[in-house]
DNA sequence: ATAATAGTGGACATCTGTGTCTTGATATCC
DNA sequence: GGATATCAAGACACAGATGTCCACTATTAT
């Protein structure tokens, strides 16, 4: 449903989200989120195209948000590696009923919609370590940031 | 998100919902739902396991819907040929906080819920042409069904 | 019985997502 | 300038989803 590329993708963005203001190398978020570090090269260059992160080179390089966790959002990065696949024509194919959808792919794509709204109205910021809310991170973000800062 | 092979068999029962009564062939469906017909042969196998779908040997046999279309869902389906991925601990692997996900995995887990959940909460009636309602059903399975009967 | 119809099962082929590796380009430090 | 660190890009490898094919079994009609 959710495809593994998507899951990395996410996790890198947080990890900078947590890091704003020093460069973060691959090696560091790949250590990090448990990406494989050659892949997540891969992932990081689809989100630096996209502009969703920026690249320092050199000594002392590495990525960083582009923006701010507030107005990026789940669905902007999802868009980017593997966008939620909307129906739009029939999948069979034919001419009738242009634009309008059978109601197996009517119930369908409205799945489809409760999930890119779902997306798109959760940002980066919502998803950072809420101090005041009772829901902590996942171990290793959270206690590798931890024992970094 | 949802694969091929998910709306394959959800095209095939629909089909075999719509012609209760008289055995339909793999060739007979494949036709009328434009699925592969050497794939749908494997994807009614996959339903005819699960006892979804019901074949018949020999001449004049087929495949014929197991039971009523009011009692079988859409989650029926998609559980068995490519069930909605819950996360049920963190990926990431580690111990701590075992049972508690952190919010991105939190947020991804509630959005496979809402699909999950509107799947189970509509059954093949429902897909079925509504002679009140307005909406019709794909061209190809309206007219065929319509030209065949 | 024989022939025709139709599902069953498994091997095989193809394509795409995932993952690795190597080489090169760019920046910093000394 | 040379050494080091780091991103950039593309070739290559592997695995699983998708799709094809063929030999086999079961049932029915004549």
């Amino acid at each position: 449903m959710l495809s593994q590329t998507t899951e990395y993708a996410l996790r890198a963005v947080i990890w900078l989200a947590q890091h704003q203001g020093s460069p973060q190398t691959t090696a560091q978020i790949s250590e990090a989120t448990k990406v494989p570090i050659s892949y997540l090269a891969k992932v990081l260059q689809s989100l630096r195209r996209a502009s969703i992160v920026g690249a320092v080179r050199g000594l002392h390089g590495g990525f960083e948000l582009a923006g701010s966790p507030e107005t990026i959002s789940i669905l902007d990065i999802v868009n980017i590696v593997d966008p939620v696949p909307r129906i739009r024509h029939c999948p069979l194919g034919l001419q009738s009923h242009q634009g309008q959808l059978c109601p197996l792919h009517r119930k369908l794509d409205l799945a489809m919609e409760m999930v890119e709204n779902s997306f798109r109205s959760t940002c980066l910021a919502d998803l950072l370590n809420p101090e005041e809310g009772s829901k902590p991170l996942c171990e290793t973000l959270h206690s590798i940031a931890g024992a970094r800062a």
